[in-house]
DNA sequence: CTGAAAGCGCTAACAC
DNA sequence: GTGTTAGCGCTTTCAG
């Protein structure tokens, strides 16, 4: 692979030239530039960012990390970041970590001292933390506290509009379907919420009204299923139930199907995520979610700088589709 | 960030000894070995790759280039991919490109240095493979001829099945849904294995029985809903549709649904892909993939190069679910 | 078993 | 405007 330094030999400059051209900063004569582009054209040189990144310290990537990939929502992430990392000359990685897996993903991140990192899965243990910072890598979701209040979602809003939606069409005995581990729960808004709102309505919540489960180790859609089949199984009562994300929602609908009954005039089911395929399904599945385009945009802004540190807030939505229209008999 | 001659200070060696430890490989003493690991496990120092893979020339990331992300298919490739490349230490950098995008997209990823690239999109020109071949890396679907013969996926079992199985259920006039530019689809063995069945059974195939359209550059689902309209605007008459992937089936049956037409009374609609929620559709997909987690294995196996050079086969699978059980009236 | 020397391909900082 | 000099943090090679 021909490399910088014989580009600069059949231009007859010197190396830094080369790098001023290719780069396009600092100041190179029209005509040199002119005879030193054609020979990068005409040998194809490209540059090695490897040696570039290992002087400058750092690199165009920017690391992503989820805690599954059956779920298309981080799809959806993926391409509203990717999109706007193009404008930056960001390059995207994915990692998948969930527990014991986070360490060696972000030995293995820091190590390629990527410029930012964007957390879907656990909090990151402080050791690592640290080491990020000091290779300057700029970090979304990736601790408690301060680092977790950067871009921050305001589920709050949406909630309320769905369950005062909910109760207007009278319903009264609501569930959560967590689904997940309570360790992941805890770093959520989302339950917590729910309690305080059905506290606020003088609404009974009872043990076992909240349900959680081993998401994300099985599948969302599978933890879904279970959580109807058990509550059919149970044979309790409820009117509207919210999931932790579509996926499980999905999952969640269709087990209730299956054991005969029908969403939403047996039940409302509410998501959260709003993934491009809900309006697929029957019934279309309701959701609460913040817009993904611009999630995306402000975590690449953030990590390329052009955002303010503070930390933006995004607001969620509620989507009323079909499966939130519970029928009070 | 500490470093390894810090590293090697602090444990009294040089900085040869702390490599050795790190990498594991050649000779250490086990005292010295421990002296090391203690000070390196104390400090918390995390090697530079950039560095080592300046020196080694090469690195441990693996490209896997797309047209399209809202596609979850490939999702599930990317996972299948990640499981194995976990095993050998690679990481995953995702790139969606389609024409214009893929000059830069190949740029990128040569001055990276890349172990190996995964195509599903465009071939690439040849300057691009040159670039590729040069810096070492393993090339998956890259171009025409012997490359793209690594890896390569076996339809026409599947085809042929699915397709005796609804001549069997008195389905007479199929169609093909390509939905892709005659370009892309020209690198496809699909539409010319329809063709050739058709022929072979006698049956007569009309100019408009392969549908085209724009897709990846607008999103599969879509592209399957626009095909559907139009042929119901057409007011055409068929037995079964075959759709190039699973999104566009499912955008197809769910405008057919909004015309009026039962699934799979009035046509049967088959997919490609088996993506995880083909079942959870009502009808449930019927659908012709490959074993994902398979061909995963098998791209991350011959990019670290344990597979045989020749490029393994790959043959897909016919998954007869409902939307495929055709009803001759 | 361990270390010293010589770069990998590029850029930063300064001379000319 | 352009070139020279020093490294970036690591591995390779070869000498002890």
């Amino acid at each position: 692979m021909i490399d910088r330094k014989e580009v600069a030999k059949l231009a007859n400059v010197s190396c830094m030239t080369v790098t001023r051209v290719v780069s396009g900063k600092g100041y190179v004569a029209e005509k040199t530039r002119r005879r030193v582009q054609k020979v990068i054209d005409e040998t194809g040189y490209i540059p090695n960012k490897i040696a570039a990144n290992l002087v400058s310290r750092k690199s165009n990537r920017i690391a992503i990390i989820v805690p599954e990939l059956a779920n298309p929502y981080y799809l959806q992430v993926v391409e509203a970041m990717m999109a706007q990392a193009k404008k930056y000359g960001y390059v995207l990685s994915i990692f998948k970590a969930y527990e014991e897996e986070l360490p060696e993903v972000l030995e293995e991140v820091i190590s390629n001292r990527v410029a930012g990192v964007v957390n879907y899965t656990l909090r990151f243990p402080p050791r690592y933390i640290k080491g990020l910072e000091e290779i300057g890598a700029r970090l979304i979701r990736a601790g408690e506290g301060k680092e977790s209040r950067k871009l921050s979602l305001d589920y709050s809003g949406a909630m309320r509009e769905a369950m005062d939606f909910l109760i207007s069409r009278g319903a009264r005995k609501m569930l959560f379907v967590a689904g997940l581990t309570e360790q992941f729960a805890s770093y959520d808004s989302r339950v917590p919420f729910f309690c305080e709102y059905m506290r606020e309505k003088g609404l009974r919540l009872e043990a076992g009204d909240i349900l959680y489960g081993d998401y994300p180790l099985r599948d969302a859609y599978a933890v879904g299923q279970s959580a109807a089949e058990e509550l059919l199984r149970q044979g309790r009562r409820f009117d509207a139930v919210f999931c932790i994300n579509d996926m499980m929602a999905l999952g969640f609908m269709r087990a209730m199907k299956k054991g005969g009954r029908r969403i939403p005039e047996d039940a409302a089911v509410i998501g959260f995520d709003n993934i491009r395929m809900s309006d697929a399904f029957e019934p279309e599945l309701a959701t609460i979610a913040a817009d993904t385009e611009e999630e995306g945009r402000l975590c690449v802004d953030f990590i390329a700088g052009r955002a303010e540190q503070k930390g933006a807030k995004l607001a969620a939505v509620f989507y009323p589709r079909q499966s939130a229209f519970f029928v009070k008999r």
